[in-house]
DNA sequence: AACACAGTTGACCAAGCAGTCAAGTTTGAT
DNA sequence: ATCAAACTTGACTGCTTGGTCAACTGTGTT
């Protein structure tokens, strides 16, 4: 073993440990923060929720700040990549119908996230307000101008582009964001697979893509 | 004067300032609460923003959990008066046009509510849990029903109607909740009267509604 | 065995906060 | 003028909580 292997396989293993822990606190706190908001979570909770003490979980993230927008910045990602399913077809409907279903996946699957997400904008964005005027203003702009396209092609009805993907992400994420709601309104329970389907269908319904 | 008279004068002017003061508080506390949730809020911040010591705060409410409640409920009363606009008409498209008109309103005129709204149901529903399990699941049922009949007698197109309401909720409620998402990707300015108008007749557009 | 270094942890601290209190002031009635 | 009762307010307190720290453990290298 060289000087600089060795090297490698210690640093390698430390990292392994570092990627794990902070995957594991990263979650814990999505989940924290999903259910009480930024001031309303303790590290303590977060700590807890990942099984940690609390003076380790400041061993990875210098303050709860820090820790915030490492998950808002993960949710983020998450977006971005839901939103990359709109590129994957120029069939209008179909564009749209992947992009929707992508959206009802990630409320489903990533609920804790879109919460999180939807608390830090309520609140005026002020960990990500840089994301919203830089990554999502361009990937916006850029959507309007194909949606706006597809119109002059008269390949859809003519619809204001911006109202149309604002009521895309409304329709969407209330079944994240309002989750608990919808599950009260359930009988308690959580929607069903088959309600998933039949929601996501009647979103499809309502945008004309049935 | 009678003795019965003078005593009631009295109480009545007291019950002026009280009510003014109230008025004051609960004004100041859903700014407040909208802006930085439940636990973000401080009692100093929200006695600031009435222009009072906080100490004068705690005179007229308790605790900062009675004052979070008693906005809370305010908000539900207004979203009550909204949802009774469903039952002016018995044309379904002028019924949930005026719904969905209404909503918008509160959206524009409200949006400090609407946000407390989503907060408190984001995190649970902590304080008003007893209100979804009564008048809200009620007043949905109701809803439901009503819309059923009108699919039935085909007055309107198939849907299911609690997805309706849903989607009805998230379009019209996300010009409030995401208001500083829709500003920031309108170049920072909030929406001109033309923006909303023409916002308003889109979510119309949407449920067929034009 | 000795060393270096990442990771672990209980105990601690200073700041910020909800809520209290006691000493005021104001107001309307007699 | 006096009284009673509601209202006002600065100063205080005890608790919660983010963050620190110093001692300790585990692991791979020489």
């Amino acid at each position: 073993m060289s000087e600089m292997q060795k090297l490698l396989n210690l640093k390698a293993a430390k990292a392994k440990i570092r990627a794990e822990n902070e995957r594991i606190i990263l979650e814990a706190a999505e989940t924290i923060f999903a259910q009480h908001g930024f001031r309303g979570s303790t590290m303590q909770m977060i700590a807890d929720q990942a099984e940690l003490p609390k003076a380790n979980v400041h061993y990875y993230f210098e303050s709860k700040k820090e820790l915030y927008r490492r998950v808002v910045e993960q949710i983020f990602g998450i977006w971005l990549q839901a939103a990359d399913s709109f590129e994957q077809s120029d069939n209008p409907a179909e564009a749209l119908r992947k992009y929707i279903e992508q959206k009802m996946e990630v409320s489903r699957l990533r609920k804790n996230g879109s919460k999180v997400w939807a608390n830090e904008v309520m609140h005026g964005a002020p960990i990500i307000q840089d994301f919203l005027e830089t990554q999502l203003t361009e990937w916006t702009d850029g959507r309007i101008e194909m949606i706006q396209k597809w119109i002059d092609d008269k390949k859809i009805r003519p619809i204001n582009p911006r109202w149309l993907l604002y009521m895309i992400w409304a329709t969407t994420q209330h079944y994240a964001d309002f989750a608990h709601q919808v599950e009260t309104l359930n009988a308690a329970e959580p929607l069903s697979k088959e309600q998933w389907e039949d929601a996501t269908e009647t979103v499809f319904k309502l945008f004309g893509l049935v």
